[in-house]
DNA sequence: AGATTGAACGATTTGTTGAATATTCAGAAA
DNA sequence: TTTCTGAATATTCAACAAATCGTTCAATCT
């Protein structure tokens, strides 16, 4: 936590209570403040708005998120196929937790994705430096070896978009959804056909 | 076409008229009607409603597609990763221009998306009997061999799911697009490391 | 001074009403 | 009978008013 003892950091938690319980939309920032045992009018010492605290409140959640993948992405005695798919894997369980059993934070989210579109690319870099990690520590270990990592990882980014956008989903389950993460991964890792002999343009 | 000489094909003809003109929502069915020398009630003997017709529309143009799509598969002297390439690229631009330069058939699109989420469905269901006649052509000629062909065109649908919605595009360009399309490619048919002799784990 | 307040302001949302429009159907026309 | 009509009905949309809420800031407190 950045801090439970700091003003900043009451607000937060007061706004997490309030969001989880009842929703983004219908927690007013003089409920926050009052909660907090101050005028609405201070909140704004500490946020620029009421959007800066929602994006607080994902920040902080995000980041413990990114603490499990980079232990997952790192996680010794493991090949870095296997820890590839443990990372993605857990991403797309994250994803259908939080939209199935928690919709306000996914109503958060989705706000959040609307007013503040650079957040989304914001966590995809941070993701994306987790996997450069896996990629570097794969070729450390032997196990591949490919010029430029940043872009690989931009693209097995773009290859597994779909699970991360709940919108794409229609109605799969989530078992139906790993069996098709799963899939893409193969692919991705195998290419189109892990016995083809057959012509290899040159990687540009 | 379907029949411009049947009353069906006069209706869809008309409607597809002032839907490119004036938007979908923002033509009435008496218009359409009038258009068709007819009183709207009688449109309700050939359409169940007005989205009917959209679909209608909807699958007359992307038949068309389908069309451009199968000739790009089955593309003579080409490699079958080079006709692959044109076949989604092909799919990347024709959506990227509707978006552009047609946003009343883009209007449509979202609509029918939103209403019937099964025609988007029946559109990559179509989409992919090509792409499995791509590979299993790409089979006879050597090219690659892999045992459910069904099974791999649907991973390359799920792993090139980002360019078929705009709505994923943030701002992106269409060559940006395309050099993200090509990277994605190449993952796909080389592996994420063409100079990879590391570990492989068995195809499911 | 710096921190805090709470009333005031403007933007957004909500609720409501009337008009516009999709859809139906009893009957007319063929 | 089959095809079509057009007025009747049900639904959706747009516009306006009222209320709510995010945000600001001059005044107050410490």
């Amino acid at each position: 936590m950045s801090g439970k003892d700091t003003v900043r950091g009451k607000i937060v938690e007061a706004a997490k209570k309030r969001f989880s319980h009842f929703g983004y939309s219908k927690t007013t920032m003089a409920e926050v403040a009052s909660d907090c045992a101050m005028s609405p009018g201070n909140l704004y010492r500490f946020f620029p708005g009421k959007l800066d605290i929602a994006e607080a409140i994902a920040t902080e959640d995000f980041e413990g998120h990114l603490d499990s993948l980079r232990k997952l992405a790192l996680a010794p005695g493991k090949s870095a196929p296997q820890r590839l798919r443990d990372l993605l894997f857990e991403e797309l369980r994250r994803t259908y937790h939080k939209l199935e059993k928690d919709p306000r934070a996914y109503e958060m989210a989705t706000v959040i994705a609307h007013e503040r579109p650079e957040f989304a690319n914001w966590m995809l870099a941070k993701e994306r430096t987790i996997l450069v990690n896996l990629l570097e520590d794969a070729e450390r270990g032997g196990e591949l070896r490919c010029a430029d990592k940043e872009h690989v990882a931009e693209m097995i980014q773009s290859a597994t978009m779909k699970f991360r956008y709940p919108q794409l989903w229609s109605k799969l389950s989530l078992p139906a959804l790993e069996r098709e993460l799963d899939g893409v991964l193969k692919l991705m890792i195998n290419g189109v056909c892990p016995n083809a002999a057959a012509n290899k343009p040159a990687a540009a």
